[in-house]
DNA sequence: GCGACAG
DNA sequence: ATCTTGTCGC
C-alpha cells in the first residue's frame, strides 16, 4: 500500500527532540474523529462469505499488524480480514537501529511495519496496531503515526496503560465493560488535540472475562487515525472473537512467531 | 531528585 | 518484546 503521507516516515539518525517534534506535527495532522470511508457496522466478524453487503458495497478489509523479534531485527507481520476470512498475509524482516523506549516505539518499529505494509496487494481500509494511538505523551503513539503515514482509518490496540488515567478503577470487570481514559499532566494538548482533564484520549475495555480467579486485564483502545473514541472500541468489540486480543491482532500475533521460525537458524 | 512509561 | 514448566478450566 502507498505511504499518502511519507514525510512524517520515521528516518534513523534524529536525535531525540527531533522525534519528539515530528510527533508533534503527526499529532495535528492526525482526525480523532470519524472518516472512515465505511459503515462501522459493516465491521464484524462472521460476516458472511460474500464479499458484497446489502447496499453493494465491500466488506471493509481490515488489517492486523503485529511484530516479533530476532535478535538485532524485527519481522513485522500483516493479516488482511474480510470479515472473518483471511485474505492476504504478509511479513517483512528489517533491522532495528533503536532500542525500545516509552514514547519512541514508532521510531523502532515503525520501519519495519511500513516495509510490511508496503508488499500488500489488497489496500486495507482499517489497520489495527498492538500499541497506543491517541493515548501518548504528544498523541501520537505508533497507530496515530503510521496511520497519519498511510492516511488509512487506524487503531491502536494496547495491552497496558502507557499514561493517562481511566475513570474507574479497571480490574475484575465484565465482558464488554469500558471506561475512559482521561489525559493528565504526562500528555501535551498539540495543535487542534486539547489535553485537559476531560479529553478522553481512548477507553479501558473488557473484552473477555472468566467467570473463575484469574482477572484479565482489560485492552486499552485508542483512536489512532480518522476515527473517535467511542467507534474504536465499538470496532474492536465487533472484532473480538473468544479471545482477549480482537481477531485481526491475534492472527497477526500469531504468523509472526510461525514467519519467525523460518528464519532462527 | 523522584516517579513512570506501549512493545 | 523475550526467556519458559506446569497447571487450571472449558
Amino acid at each position: 500500500m502507498r505511504q499518502v503521507n511519507p514525510e512524517f516516515a520515521p528516518r534513523a539518525g534524529l536525535s531525540r527532540a527531533e522525534m519528539e517534534s515530528l510527533q508533534r506535527r503527526v499529532a495535528e495532522r492526525a482526525v480523532f474523529e470519524d472518516d472512515l470511508g465505511f459503515d462501522p457496522a459493516s465491521v464484524s466478524l462472521g460476516t458472511p462469505k460474500n464479499a458484497t453487503l446489502s447496499g453493494g458495497t465491500d466488506v471493509p478489509l481490515v488489517a492486523g499488524i503485529d511484530q516479533s523479534f530476532l535478535d538485532d531485527r524485527a519481522l513485522s507481520a500483516v493479516v488482511v480480514l474480510r470479515g472473518d476470512e483471511v485474505v492476504e498475509r504478509v511479513h517483512a524482516v528489517t533491522e532495528l537501529d533503536l532500542p525500545y523506549i516509552p514514547g519512541l516505539l514508532s521510531f523502532r518499529e515503525g520501519g519495519p511495519i511500513l516495509d510490511a505494509l508496503a508488499k500488500l496487494e489488497h489496500d486495507p481500509d482499517l489497520l489495527v496496531f498492538d500499541g497506543s494511538g491517541r493515548i501518548h505523551f504528544r498523541q501520537a503513539g505508533l497507530a496515530t503515526h503510521l496511520g497519519v503515514i498511510c492516511d488509512v482509518p487506524s487503531i491502536g490496540v494496547a495491552k497496558s496503560l502507557l499514561c493517562g488515567t481511566p475513570d474507574e478503577a479497571v480490574d475484575g470487570r465484565p465482558e464488554g465493560w469500558h471506561t475512559p481514559i482521561r489525559a493528565d499532566g504526562d500528555v501535551d494538548s498539540v495543535g487542534g488535540h486539547s489535553a485537559t482533564a476531560e479529553t478522553t484520549l481512548g477507553y479501558a475495555f473488557q473484552s473477555r472475562q472468566y467467570d473463575s480467579r484469574p482477572i484479565v486485564n482489560p485492552l486499552y483502545v485508542s483512536p489512532g487515525h480518522r476515527v473517535a473514541a467511542e467507534t474504536a472500541v465499538h470496532l474492536v468489540s465487533n472484532l473480538s472473537g473468544g479471545y482477549k486480543l480482537p481477531e485481526p491482532t491475534r492472527l497477526a500475533d500469531a504468523y509472526a512467531d510461525e514467519a519467525k521460525a523460518q528464519y532462527e537458524d
